[in-house]
RNA sequence: UGCCCGGUAGCUCAGUGGCAGAGCAGGUGACUGUUAAUCACUUGGUCGCUGGUUCGAUCCCAGCCCGGGCAGCCA
């Protein structure tokens, strides 16, 4: 007999005669006379309640049915006589697939994140932990919808690479050299030639440039893939291994960019909201008090536009004692992107137009202003409680002005001679961004730690599982 | 990497320079169309590790290990 989902038995319209599910207890509750197991198998939040009673033949079994245990039940789909669920299941048959003893470490009661990091294996089982990965699957779902309904392409760029995208990070190495006895040039360097490449290799760090390529082709293309960064970060929102997605949109600025990465944030919490209703409001419950409200903030509202010459203005106008005092040229620090879009617009803002000096070689130099500053053409999109979700920019097109920043970077042309040449032939204005998946399901879901919204956490120090 | 906080039962935590505690989970029994059910009884400990101070250290001190928060790096 074919499996019925706990999700599909819920959204019943009628009782059905016969039903067959598989799934995992959550808990049971015996009385003299019948038990009532909560079945749980994945498909929704709640769980269904399945009651078996004491003169069915199967129900010793049940006494084997601990939290944990995954069991398989045939029955009838009834109407709840108990309140707290409109469906029910009638056992007519009860069978424990495999025990759960004691030992099982998810108990009804509520735990710590932190202890559940421990247990990943174990943790999907779990109400939030299921829930947040239900989301997940959803909102990547969402994201290919996103860019195919207009016309963009997916491109697979290639998770070993040879160049480094200036400054997005340190790399992990890529490597099949014995690291004992490394092949040596004479100089007594590994020599790198006799790898497997034949040069240095390693993780990608972005897929930016190679998705520059495919957009001067495809026109408008994304990629989303893993990515790696080797930076002994230790905060809430940083993987080493992390997701990424990267549109790169030709014929396009940063005003049409910016446009780009607001409808697509809007557009993925939209679907959510539509396709993870249980889900979300299971978060507002008990993750985060303010998470949907914020969330239809967001899609109602307009997100705020500011130049990076305005956020220092506004910054220092402010008041406040910052602990890192801003002046035109630093970098924003986290204390400042936080008051900006918590504080003082209390939505989500993009910053645009950044000083020239402290941002990567690819983006495109303005004009400069009245005092003789130079920007380029970058946009952060900043949003409440996490930050930094986008950061994306229009690339220099003009092959000298490339050139140039390149030689202020101390950057050699060689290994970029593809890059340039995008600039030599049939160069067009071209912009796009990264999104970084985690951190926007950490927004959508309200979790707070980058550590709970990926399946298993690469972070220093820790690659269990 | 820097600064800060923590590590006591399977889990969440309390506690004390002198016999190691509670709630939940597990076990036994009772009871009830129950909903993190309830009630009674009950099993369960290298108090992170190493060393030091002390008659005596889970407690005080030092080092180390592990976890977390914040900052930097960025998505």
């Amino acid at each position: 007999m074919q499996r019925t989902l706990v999700k599909t038995a819920h959204d019943a319209t009628g009782p059905m005669d016969a039903i067959f599910l598989q799934g995992w207890v959550r808990t049971r509750r015996d009385a003299k006379a019948f038990s009532f197991v909560e079945l749980n198998d994945g498909s929704s939040l709640k769980g269904l309640q399945i009651v078996v009673d004491a003169s069915l033949a199967d129900y010793p079994q049940v006494a084997r049915a601990h939290t944990g245990a995954s069991v398989e039940v045939h029955g009838q789909l009834v109407e709840s006589k108990g309140s707290g669920q409109k469906w029910e299941v009638v056992a007519t048959q009860f069978k424990v697939v495999g025990e759960a003893d004691g030992t099982y470490p998810l108990q009804k009661k509520g735990h710590t994140l932190e202890f559940l990091r421990e247990i990943a294996h174990l943790r999907p089982r779990s109400n939030l932990f299921g829930a947040v990965f239900r989301v997940r699957s959803r909102l990547a779902y969402a994201v290919h919808q996103f860019f195919q309904e207009r016309g963009f392409h997916y491109v697979h760029a290639p998770i070993i690479t040879a160049s480094d995208a200036e400054g997005a990070g340190e790399m992990f190495r890529v490597s099949t050299l014995d690291p004992k006895s490394p092949p040596l040039t004479p100089e007594g360097a590994v020599d790198y030639a006799e790898d497997f490449f034949a040069r240095p290799t390693f993780l990608t760090v972005s897929g930016q440039l190679e998705a520059e390529i495919f957009a001067c082709a495809l026109s408008n293309v994304y990629t989303f893939g893993p990515t790696f960064r080797a930076e002994n970060s230790n905060t809430s929102r940083h993987a080493a291994e992390f997701w990424m997605i990267e549109p790169e949109v030709a014929f396009c600025d940063l005003n049409g960019d910016m446009d780009l990465a607001e409808e697509f944030v809007k557009h993925l919490i939209r679907d959510v909201k539509t396709h993870c209703a249980a889900d979300l409001e299971f978060f507002g419950k008990f993750v985060d008090k303010e998470l949907l409200a914020r969330l239809d903030f967001v899609l109602e509202k307009p997100f705020v536009r500011c130049s990076y010459t305005e956020a220092v203005e506004i910054l220092n106008a402010s008041g406040r004692q910052w602990e890192h005092p801003v002046q035109w040229g630093d970098n924003l620090q986290a204390e400042h992107e936080r008051y900006l879009t918590e504080e003082h617009f209390k939505c989500p803002v993009t910053v645009y137009n950044y000083p020239r000096a402290i941002k990567a070689f690819y983006m495109r130099v303005n004009a400069p202003d009245a005092q003789g500053r130079e920007t380029v053409a970058a946009m952060d999109l900043l949003v409440p409680g996490i930050g930094e979700i986008i950061g994306g920019s229009q690339r220099e097109e003009r092959l000298d002005v490339l050139r140039e920043s390149m030689a202020r970077h101390g950057l050699e042309e060689k290994p970029y001679w593809w890059y340039l040449d995008l600039r030599r032939y049939g160069t067009v204005p071209h912009a796009g961004f990264g999104l970084g998946f985690e951190r926007m399901l950490m927004f959508a879901t309200g979790v707070a730690n980058i550590r709970d919204v990926i399946p298993f956490a690469r972070t220093p120090g820790t690659a269990e599982f």
